[in-house]
DNA sequence: CTGCATCCCAAAGGATACTG
DNA sequence: CAGTATCCTTTGGGATGCAG
């Protein structure tokens, strides 16, 4: 799992440099509303900002701007303003984008097969917290 | 990439229903801490609370008692607590565990591989937006 | 009318002190 | 050692304003 062990650059004592590097863009990427913009723009195409946000759905106007920049900036998206009224911009995944939406197509798939046994791990939590004793 | 093609259950009206609860499942799972949390465990097989903590790097114990709480509700983990003193509870990652670890290796590749093209791109636009206009 | 910035408030998160 | 409780700071969400 770790990246410690295929590193591919040039060869250095900076593995601990990179794993930090990669952390960082772990955390960066592993985020509620980066994902499902990834996901609602590597199905749908192209959307304008507020169909966007519709296909993500109960994200605010504002996280979805703060989202879709921060997107923009780490390559993973385009976005495309069209000088006509009413005003139109495209957001668009870009080769970079659509391959970090392949790699989180398993997180995906596991979500879909496991989210029956997440829901029962959690009643049986939920009921041993409410009258026994755990320990 | 989405769920919505690949059905496994008994057959019904309620795709979007399972599409929703997936979705809820991703924005649980797909949390910087949980994954950092998640690959600690993996590679390190079971580890005290400090240690965790450690491991994981630049997490607070707030969050991390409540990450930690979490992934055991949601069966991700054992939470082991030997009645000695000092204390000592062990976190265990669990199969289901496992289960998401590997789904989510893929984007722990993605990240070691793109990270410099990441990066790229961040400078590229950093500069952009300092001089030029961009539309 | 679309897209975003701003304001204000609620909630998440970090640092510290304290208990079993 | 492993938390819980308590501050206080930062971030996120809803509503509004405003430019194109």
């Amino acid at each position: 799992m770790s990246v410690k062990m295929r590193d591919q650059g040039p060869p250095g004592g900076n593995d601990s440099r990179l794993e930090t590097l990669v952390r960082e863009l772990i955390g960066r990427v592993a985020d509620k509303w980066t994902m499902l913009v990834l996901d609602s723009l590597e199905e749908h195409g192209a959307l304008r900002f507020t169909r966007l946000g519709e296909m993500v759905g109960g994200i605010s106007q504002k996280m979805l701007t703060k989202t879709v920049r921060q997107m923009e900036r780490d390559g993973l998206v385009t976005r495309t303003v069209y000088p006509v009224i009413p005003p139109k911009v495209e957001y668009k995944i870009t080769p970079l984008g659509l391959s970090l939406s392949a790699a989180f197509c398993g997180v995906w798939e596991w979500a879909s097969q496991h989210h029956e046994e997440v829901e029962r791990a959690r009643k049986k939590f939920d009921h041993a917290s409410t009258k026994g004793r755990r320990s």
